[in-house]
DNA sequence: ATATTTGTTCGATAGTTATCGAACAATAAA
DNA sequence: TTTATTGTTCGATAACTATCGAACAAATAT
């Protein structure tokens, strides 16, 4: 992993709110069984409930994190999934040895 | 460490330049003796050396990475000395815990 | 004493970002 | 078949960022 991409890892994690999103689904994948195949589900709604951000913002955090690698996304009918990508965070401990 | 404060060193860490910079300090710092007393001195020097950036610029960059806690910066005569913040560093490895 | 080097600060500029509400499409519920 | 919900996209706006060169002060070298 290089520089220019583990800016754009930084980039992703640089706004308050967004650290919050990042974090709120951080902690809700670790709740679920590992193997659960679609990730934390109703992500969206969840984060709009939890969050005092309009429904648009959130979107575009999402679609940030994603951007960056950080989580990975899955609509099914109409409800968002999303779940953690483990690898990277370990990419980003392995950057700070 | 709370979240806002964890947003403030990626946002640090987020632009590539910058990143950059930081990795070679970080890089230095590990090349001198662990109870050496100033850090790694003529960082500023050697980091204008090494980088296409102004020396504004470079200084600027310096100043954020300050500000966000990765380092601490000592001038001795005209000459800056930066000692990287491991404790920090730890806290951002816990963050990803 | 003068000239050079080191690093800082200022003002400008071009580019990026966070946020919103409105309008929308797709799905699900009544 | 309407109506409500979920999530996306668009355009706008205000705020912030990266970068530069010029001007500077302090320290060092000549």
């Amino acid at each position: 992993m290089n520089n220019q991409q583990m800016a754009k890892v930084f980039k992703a994690l640089s706004n308050e709110q967004r650290l919050n999103l990042f974090k709120m689904i951080y902690y809700w994948n670790k709740m679920i069984p590992k193997d659960e195949c679609c990730g934390v589900e109703k992500a969206f709604t969840k984060a709009c409930d939890c969050m005092d951000l309009s429904r648009s913002t959130i979107s575009h955090h999402l679609k940030e994190l994603q951007n960056a690698g950080l989580i990975t996304c899955t609509k099914s009918g109409q409800v968002l999934a999303c779940r953690i990508n483990e690898e990277l965070i370990d990419s980003i401990k392995v950057f700070f040895d």
